[in-house]
DNA sequence: GCTGGTAACAAAACCGGTTTAGAACTAAAC
DNA sequence: GTTTAGTTCTAAACCGGTTTTGTTACCAGC
């Protein structure tokens, strides 16, 4: 006999009043006198009435949702810190505002592009954030045509109508250099992500620009594509070879900690033979041999804010860019004084 | 001049038709002669026109959208392998039908109980998968209270009326221990996820029943929590004692791998001194050094079956549990031969 | 005492689909 | 030739909210 729950038309004849009226009172609008409102909301109470989503959503034309498409290789996304963390940033904000999160996961290219489609064209949600900006990212250009709000994570490479919200990579990677410098390394090398991401592309430049302000000359760079596998290829390339740099800057702390395994493997010591830095910090970063020297960034935080950024654009105020706490080395026992000339153990 | 999309008045206009005679058209219902069938999906096609969602949701009383609501530490979460690859799994099979995902994470506790009711309440899902089933987990009946279709992945402790989507993770750790046993090992303890997870439980009971199964003493178990801080601790335990075990099971990577590196910052060797096995199968165990022998479990296809499974239940059919192949095991470097008897490195 | 303005509410229209009731016509059955 | 059944389609109701329009009552002002 619980049935089905309570309409507004429920609420209103158990009120005595309109429908209009109640959801004037429950919307806090002018226009219902004090008593009546009382009553309103007494009734509403009483009767447990919680409004319908979809109801709501039909006459206002919003979904309540925000969207969030993540084009990645899914055997990929296992393994990847920054997703889970992220969505839990955004869902602590949107969980307040009574807001929805709408994920979507499809296989890169052309399948991500119909996925901003049919959130839009379902008009499943009222906005979307765009992560992993690729350099030149269709997807800027697809979300305007299709009129849907969004914010960006960091500032796209290509003419952009959205806010952008921004965690500054550089710093990060360029205290990594400079701590690496500061213990005497002079032959730094760079395992980098792909090239056509912007945060890998950032950071191989911050590398490289870092390594400039050094004074040193240009370190040789390794592309790989954030996995552990290519982390480990990238590795052996690096290390098997007449004169192997000293220490390694690594993009991501998964490529890091494969990259470690695989200096182990030749029979290096790391951090003796081999210095190592990552980018993360994941929870296992600190609980590796040697604990890994890395970059922290609050993915966390960057979620709250471009969920809060975009929900006010969505509700038509004026968004600017917003910056973050830029990324910070966390210094630990994979990086050590650079040993003079000894001998490597041949090859 | 784009304007507003078209909608359903706007075609049937075009058609010449009634809006039923379109609808009925559109979703291929009979009672719509041929000839006009044909001209109203071409008025269609040529306005471009899609259902709109929130539209449709609410006529159908149907949101077109599945939940998962995920109780975890946002900190863990992040270096959690499960949840993006079963997330991937469970979007391909929406994608295809159209059905969107709506995703809520929440700190585990009351939170979680006003997660599953938000998503009911606001109507916005039409069932939801429950993961992360804990021992006696009270969202069961929560979840049949709100009337809302669910599946669970494994079959809970307590009377359920959802059907359960399973893999057992049984025969994996019961290969680990076999495969242990088969290399001379005697002496094997277990570094356990909590206890009250279903799968921490019944990873430690598998554990224990595979011993006994093998003839040998019941083996120590340390209960951890599935982070890599609790697998360091844990492993530090059990290796500081006077008699140390010569392998240790581990209920998943995480732990694994700083169970690893737990152990080479005692001066022990992994497989020499100590084998190692883990759970999971996440993309770094075959990238560490030594790589980890561990259980794989097609996490992928478990969200593409749970996911299927959901949609049938929904749609009205009766479903029942629903097996999916066994975790296995992958042998790989991190374990080998028990060495007889040698010195320990004293302590 | 009549007009004008406003507050408080009811009634109705609307969002964009689906679904039901029923009208108009055709074809088969008696 | 009328009844019966079936097909095809229109009109209208409906989902449950929001928003606009209309109505009534009250009060101030001239």
């Amino acid at each position: 006999m619980a049935g089905r729950r309570p309409t507004i038309a429920d609420v209103a004849r158990h009120a005595g009043v309109s429908k209009g009226a109640v959801s004037f009172a429950l919307n806090g609008r002018p226009g219902v006198a004090p008593a009546t409102r009382e009553r309103i909301l007494a009734a509403a109470a009483e009767l447990g009435w919680r409004p319908n989503a979809r109801a709501r959503s039909l006459s206002v034309s919003r979904a309540f949702a925000l969207g969030l498409v993540l084009a990645r290789d899914p055997v990929l996304l296992g393994s990847d810190p920054f997703f889970p963390s992220f969505i839990a940033g955004v869902e602590t904000v949107l969980a307040e505002r009574g807001h929805a999160l709408v994920l979507q996961v499809v296989a890169a290219g052309a399948a991500e592009e119909n996925g901003y489609r049919r959130l839009a064209e379902d008009a499943r949600v009222d906005g979307v954030i765009l992560s992993d900006l690729r350099r030149h990212d269709p997807r800027v250009p697809l979300v305007e045509d299709l009129g849907l709000p969004a914010v960006t994570l960091n500032r796209p490479d290509v003419p952009s109508p959205f806010p952008a919200v921004c965690l500054d990579h550089r710093p990060g990677i360029l205290a990594a250099v400079e701590h690496l410098v500061g213990l005497g390394h002079t032959d730094i090398a760079h395992v980098a992500g792909p090239d056509d991401f912007l945060h890998g592309h950032e950071r191989k430049q911050a590398f490289l620009d870092a390594l400039d302000a050094a004074g040193l000359p240009a370190g040789r760079v390794e592309d790989a594509d954030f996995t552990a596998a290519g982390g480990t290829a990238a590795t052996r390339r690096l290390l098997c070879q007449p004169s192997r740099p000293t220490a390694i800057v690594y993009a991501n702390d998964l490529m890091a900690i494969a990259g470690i395994s695989a200096a182990q493997d030749l029979g290096l010591q790391v951090p003796g033979d081999l210095s190592v830095t990552g980018y993360d910090d994941t929870e296992l970063a600190a609980h590796i041999h040697p604990a890994l020297t890395t970059v922290r960034t609050n993915v966390f935080g960057w979620g709250q804010v471009a969920a809060r950024a975009l929900l006010s654009l969505i509700d038509g105020e004026a968004v600017g860019d917003v910056k973050l706490e830029p990324a910070q080395l966390v210094a630990r026992r994979s990086t050590a004084q650079h040993r003079v000339q000894s001998s490597p153990s041949e090859k």
